[in-house]
Formats: structure tokens, sequence, C-alpha cells
DNA sequence: GCGTTCCGAGACGGCCCCGTCTCGTATTGG
DNA sequence: CCAATACGAGACGGGGCCGTCTCGGAACGC
């Protein structure tokens, strides 16, 4: 968590509300989540519907930008090793865990809402991109050079390209397709058919 | 084209200046490519880039959703039916559109900005998918159908599932990796590696 | 030439937002 | 109790945009 700015030692006078950050996060969650679009929040509106002062919102971040870096943080799991018996598997907890993200309660709307509109902005995009879709990103390379090591997928493929091949479809689903069907067994049934085309020729 | 109201007859006064029309969509597009964000456009903006009164883009358009829907019209290609020899070549000749439609000069930072953010905007985004993807996706459902009947694709998939193997990758790239690589072959990599998987079995 | 509609420019009142600042009050450490 | 900082509320000047309306002038059909 970014935790606004308790800076190390014991500052003297009323300690920041823990609520506060919370009510402030939560209502930009709330708008979100009630069809508003990224440009149509404002500290001003987030800060009415928190119930908060201004000047509470304004002590903690210092714009919108900042804010919404937060607000995207707070919806974050943590990242499972996938560590599983078989590549196969591995892949599946990886889709698994991007097809549940898609379906979660908040999620559903507002991840989406969030991701899409977020790379309007190059820069709050950039800062997302860095802070958190690049560790996920490498825990799938990593499978997928196992994979290669271990026979299981041709070598001769573009890491990226083989990445794009397993995700591609799930986050056409997630993303594009409005509240279309994320099915059960979606996540088996990509890695399945994408698998058995890199699998090694005999 | 939308042409804004021309009403059949013929009325009288001066003719609405073709010119304007242009000059407005060609602003509005100016503005995304340097980075605006929809949200950050206004009539008003637009107008004034244009070189344009405002009335000049109310009397075409009711407000920024009508005008956008237009921008977006402004750069579709017309759709070449694919209708080649193999299921192959016109799968490969429709994600070979996209790949080109992502590289296209303007497309390149535009398309995927006002696509990404348009589905902010639930009615915008409705009535483009409406609009111009519909087409697209009833084309590819053909051929992926036509595949399965002439069995060159397995039959026991669904055909939406399919369709975002194939496309999924593809979009990935064009959408959100920001000015990515979309290399020369991509299109043929993609389908080649997603149709080994999706061959009926032997 | 006349009526009509368009044009660019911009005034207009109303709205929302920005980021700062000032209230009176609450909550902490010393 | 005191100093320091927090809190909710909202005033404040400044800015941009909305959608309508009014200019004086331009371009049509008749």
């Amino acid at each position: 968590m970014t935790a606004p700015g308790y800076a190390g030692a014991r500052l003297p006078g009323r300690p920041r509300s823990a609520a506060a950050d919370a009510a402030i996060i939560e209502a930009a969650l709330r708008l979100i989540e009630e069809g508003a679009t990224i440009g149509e929040l404002s500290i001003e509106r987030i800060a009415r519907e928190a119930g908060v002062g201004k000047a509470t919102v304004y002590r903690r971040w210092s714009g919108k930008e900042a804010l919404m870096i937060d607000v995207m943080r707070s919806l974050e799991e943590p990242n499972p090793r996938p560590a599983g018996a078989s590549v196969r598997d591995d892949l599946v907890t990886l889709l698994e865990l991007m097809r549940r993200r898609g379906l979660a309660k908040r999620n559903s709307a507002l991840l989406r809402t969030v991701v899409t509109q977020m790379h309007a902005n190059q820069e709050l995009w950039r800062a997302y991109d860095a802070h958190v879709i690049a560790a996920r990103r490498e825990m799938l390379y990593e499978v997928l050079r196992r994979g290669m090591a271990r026979g299981e997928i041709r070598g001769d493929l573009d890491l990226e390209l083989l990445a794009d091949l397993f995700t591609g479809p799930m986050l056409s689903r997630v993303i594009l397709h409005e509240w279309k069907a994320l099915p059960e067994g979606l996540a088996e049934t990509i890695v399945d058919t994408v698998l058995e085309g890199v699998r090694p020729r005999p």
C-alpha cells in the first residue's frame, strides 16, 4: 500500500484517519461501479460521495491520477505462485486467475472500466503497467520458458507471441465483451486448445 | 456515412459546407492523435481547433457522442470479402486487416485510444459495436463455419471461443501493447499456430 | 434582388471543477 | 493544559465547457 505520508518519525498532532483513507477509495470505486467514466470523476465528487472534505483528499494525494493508482492497487489480490506440477496446470492457474478477476463482484464492471480507461492517460497506464502487470507477465514467461525446457512447448516460438496466444483470448473476453460469459471451464479449454497448437511436432 | 441532415428534398438557402464537415472530424482526430482523452475533448475545443463556429458543430451533431461515432466511422476502410481459396488464407486476411488497421498512420495511437476509451461510454460502445464490429465478426464466424464444414477445424468447439482464439492475440497487441511490434508475418504466425491446435485430431 | 439557410466569431448565463484557504472542532503527545 | 495536526464543511477566485443566441456576411434557388 502507499500508506500516504507517514514520515518515519512520530509526528505530533492528530494522526490521519485510516477510515478516511478507506472511505475515499471506497467512494471512488462505488462511483466507477455505478458507471462513471474516469474522466467524469472529480476530486470534488469523490470527496462528496465519501463524506469527506476536499482538503482531506488533497492532504493524501496530489491529484486524481495519484489517487487512481491507489484505487487500482486496492483491487489487487496477491499473486499466487503457480509452481504446479505440470506446465499445463500452471497455465490454467494463471488464466483462471484472470477469469476470476473478471468475475469478482466489483472487479467485473470495474476493473474493466479502470483498465480500459486507464491507458487513455498514458502516464496512469504506464504506472499501472509497471507496478501490477509486469510481475504477472514475468510469471507467465517463466512458466512458458519452463514448458520449452521440458519439451512441452516448441522452442522456435517467440515468448511474447506465446504469451499473447494464451492470454489474448481470455483478455478479449474479460475486457472487451461486456458482461459476456466467462464460463467455468474457459481457462482449461483455452490452454488445452492453444497448447495443442504449440506442442512440438512429432 | 451519416451525412448530417440532408433531408431528401432540396432545401432553400446556402447549403452546408462539406469542408466544415471534414474540418471538424479532422480536428477531432488531430486532437486525439496528440494524446487527448475523449473525456478531455469538448465541442468547444474541437470547434476552435477546426477553425469553425460552435453552432456549425451543433448544427450537424447533437453532442459529443454523436460526433464521436462519425469520427470512428471516418477511420473505417471497406471490409474486403475474404472468400479466398482456403480457410487458412481467409483467416490470415482477416487478421492481417486487423494488423494493418493497428499500424495505419493515424489509426495507430488513435484507433486504440478511441476504441479503448469508447466503452467507457456504454452507449458509445454499443453503437460502435452494432455498426462496425458486428459485421466483421459475422464475417469471421462464416469463415470458421466453413472451416468446420470442410473438416479443417474441429466441430466440437464453440464458435465464439474459436473466434477469440484467433482474434484475441492480435487484439491484445493492437489495443493493449502500446507501440509494441506488429511485425510483418504476425497474422500468418497466429493463424498457423492456433489452427494447428484446432485441427481435427487424427 | 429576395428569402432562406449557412458561415465564423463570440457573447451569454449556468454549471462544475480546480486547488487553496479558513472556519470551528477533535484527537494526539508532552 | 498546550502545541500541533487532523477533521468536515464550505467559501473563494479562476477556469473551461455547455447549449443557445445574435451578429454581419456569404451562398444558394427562384
